[in-house]
DNA sequence: GAATTGGTTATCATAAATGATAAAATAAGT
DNA sequence: ACTTATTTTATCATTTATGATAACCAATTC
């Protein structure tokens, strides 16, 4: 049995993919543009953006990159979540 | 024009790497903690840490994350790029 | 009711981020 | 020159983000 040293509590990670979901959903909303829409023009998968505004996923900085370019947000904007 | 790249052309991805790597490095050496440390304090491997400054990583957002907090800036801030 | 629209969920494959370790290179101090 | 500290680089394993596809659900619209 490996044990791992884990510095951060667990669901941290989960939290920080809920929010960043959270508000890409909210921006994409906002604007009125389709989810496969947003997709389409950022170059992912519907089903990788359904993923991800779900919390689902933890997204690299540039897929965070290309949506916020398609949301016609900064990246800071992007990232600028509630507290966590 | 021939657009035959004899010459290395470097895509979004790649300048967004080096862009992040710089900033990551910039802040750090500002706080002068050395590379190991904040590595080991964000809980990821120096290695790891070593490419993601040189541009050659693309991180996930959660791994920025627990850069920003241990540099003490907020992700926007982290995030808050030289025009690309 | 059938078709359309927007979104979700499941599965599998692939590419890539990260972990883990070691060695080599570089810088800095004595 | 000799350590010591710091960083870089290489390699391999593991985990995971993403691609790709399909099926499904819930409203709407014809």
């Amino acid at each position: 049995m490996v044990t791992r040293n884990v510095y951060f509590k667990m669901d941290d990670k989960e939290k920080l993919q809920l929010a960043i979901g959270k508000r890409v959903k909210l921006l994409r909303e906002e604007r009125n543009i389709p989810q496969q829409d947003l997709a389409a023009k950022c170059n992912v998968e519907k089903s990788n953006l359904s993923r991800l505004e779900a919390g689902g996923t933890n997204p690299t900085l540039y897929t965070l990159k290309r949506i916020a370019d398609n949301l016609g947000v900064s990246l800071c904007d992007l990232v600028n979540l509630e507290k966590i």
